[in-house]
DNA sequence: ATGAAAGCGCTAACAA
DNA sequence: TTGTTAGCGCTTTCAT
């Protein structure tokens, strides 16, 4: 036996082509039973697997996608990346990972891998497009990709999102129930789409409400811890200081509530404070953050669902971007203004 | 121009041959500098990138690097996935996720995927190995295997790691030296290396101190926040509950204090607790866990550095495992015992 | 310094 | 139902 059994040695021990064992491995209909299960027995017993590349450069497939973000190290994408790998697998695929760190030249690299083979196709979670240089088509929408999380706007791909403005302005109406009129947003950098739908949000439930927007109450942070520290000192080092804070995501909100406890401000007690994303710590910190949750799992099967769909030369839907429902998960870090 | 651009279509333009242009494109010396530039200039304006397929196929390398992990959603991986990232694609590598689930099937299925040629080397933090069934040698320990994290005793691969038992002893230290003598530890799930092994430095710490171990202060956790929580009620059902608690990781920390205060009782003028991981929200815990903090980004570069070198055909090393440093992080959910 | 040619291992026409 | 054969696009001997 060989160092690596392939085709051409299972065909000679079975005593036909290569051609019929490549059918009878690939389960065609065009072999008999009894010498498909020879050639299987065959297989087995020389552990024969086949070569990716080989198959790949024929078939012109590589049966992987790529899941592109701006930072790996982000544990928002844990959920999403989770949801990606198990329909990956599940569909036969391999999953690769990109980080671009929001750098244009690593953006435009990881397309250039998907043209070179390396991956059949892409959801794109960076919220930007690459400029279409040296792309005939002068556009990115023919080629495999699915753009999840960070909306894109006009790129003309298919999108799976949630909706961004209505959960925000769910929670900031939340916080208006309780009582609370003087609400601050600590926003994310806008104007990145997510960051300004989420700030539409929060602008479209005060207004609603009759509630003016005091100068000063919204600051603008970067999705970072320190971020919420420093949004939250800004915040109530203003004369007249909010009673409560819609924050853009759950780690500015953990900086937040750890500022405001350094502070010596009681979180709810005197400032109720709201996040985003429901991080899958928000429930175990202290106190218990109220928070948007986005169905992040199910962002990621839809995605890959709809990448399958896509490769497996299914239509590319309506067009339509398809939302996902949010849901606000009121727990402890929000009460009633002070009387 | 055709659709994708291939050596061929360079060779023909440029008046040479195939091999000329394979040449020049890899940065042959056999080229003059003319000709070099020349099919240089070419390729660009063709916008011509190598199929990655048929160079696998040919070089039998695919350039890619399998990371498989037990559990993809875990965000203790995050930083050396980072790390791992990070050096694989400045080596030019690209990183393919791999998730177990403890799952035997899946755990044989990316060592296949290392034999089909879907990537060239594996960092393997599950642990575990299976069982080397259809493997000539009877061993896997001349594959391109890194074992980092996760210990895997009597492997003969090479490892990348920390000192668990020294950094559990550590961490123990610092509460007797606080005063703690009734100390009860929250384990992970024993007898898994890693598990043991923390155990054990808490055990080494109370037995160099001359502190007994009271029956039932030995919990057995599974590294969830649940988990957590369930161990530390355990705990405080005991006649005589323990005044500090030294948790196996961060995650079942955040689980333990949070059950700590929904008892009634205060971290850390009650109850002490310490943690292992340092993960990132650790600091913006409440109150900030005192934790282990182990170098994950370095842990991740350190085994994608050693795989590159034995992808490159460098020596194993010594065979002796790399043990990376800790450090234990003292912030607030430590102090003295009441008096 | 360049070219011709032989594959890498597989799949898919096309024949039989 | 099976076999023959032609590539997929690239790298790399071996000639020249």
């Amino acid at each position: 036996m060989r160092e690596r059994p392939k085709i051409k040695d299972i065909a000679e021990k079975a005593g036909v082509s290569v051609a019929t064992v490549s059918r009878a491995l690939s389960g065609s209909a065009l072999v008999t039973a009894e010498t498909r299960q020879r050639i299987h027995d065959l297989a087995r017993e020389l552990n024969y697997r086949p070569n990716v590349s080989a198959r790949n450069l024929r078939t012109r497939k590589s049966m992987a996608v790529l899941l592109v973000v701006r930072d790996v190290g982000n544990p928002f994408y844990l959920d999403i990346l989770k949801g990606v790998e198990a329909m990956a697998r599940e569909a036969g695929y391999a999953v690769l990972m990109g980080n671009t760190e929001n750098d244009p030249v690593r953006e435009i690299e990881y397309f250039n891998m998907l043209r070179d083979g390396h991956a059949d196709g892409m959801i794109l979670m960076t919220g930007k497009l690459p400029p279409p240089a040296g792309n005939r088509s002068g556009s990115w929408n023919h080629l495999p990709v699915v753009v999840a999380l960070e909306m894109i706007e006009g790129s003309g791909l298919p999108h799976v999102q949630v909706d961004n403005v209505g959960a925000a302005r769910a929670a900031v109406e939340h916080l208006i129930s309780l009582g609370h009129r003087r609400i601050a947003h600590i926003s994310g950098p806008v104007p990145e789409p997510m960051s300004v739908y989420r700030r539409e949000g929060y602008r479209l439930a005060m207004r609603e409400a009759g509630l003016a927007i005091p100068p000063g109450y919204e600051v603008r942070g970067n999705f970072l811890l320190e971020s919420g520290e420093d949004c939250c000192r800004t915040l109530f080092d203003l004369p007249q200081p909010p009673t409560a804070l819609f924050v853009a995501n759950d780690e500015m909100a953990y900086g937040a509530a750890h500022e405001l406890r350094r502070m010596g401000r009681d979180v709810p007690g005197e400032v109720s404070v709201v996040g985003f994303d429901d991080l899958y710590l928000s429930k175990a910190f202290y106190p218990p953050l109220t928070t948007v949750s986005q169905p992040r799992a199910e962002i990621g099967r839809t995605a890959m669902g709809l990448l399958l769909s896509i490769l497996s030369g299914g239509s590319l839907g309506t067009g339509e971007p398809i939302v996902l429902p949010t849901a606000l998960n009121i727990r402890a870090s929000t009460a009633p203004p002070e009387a």
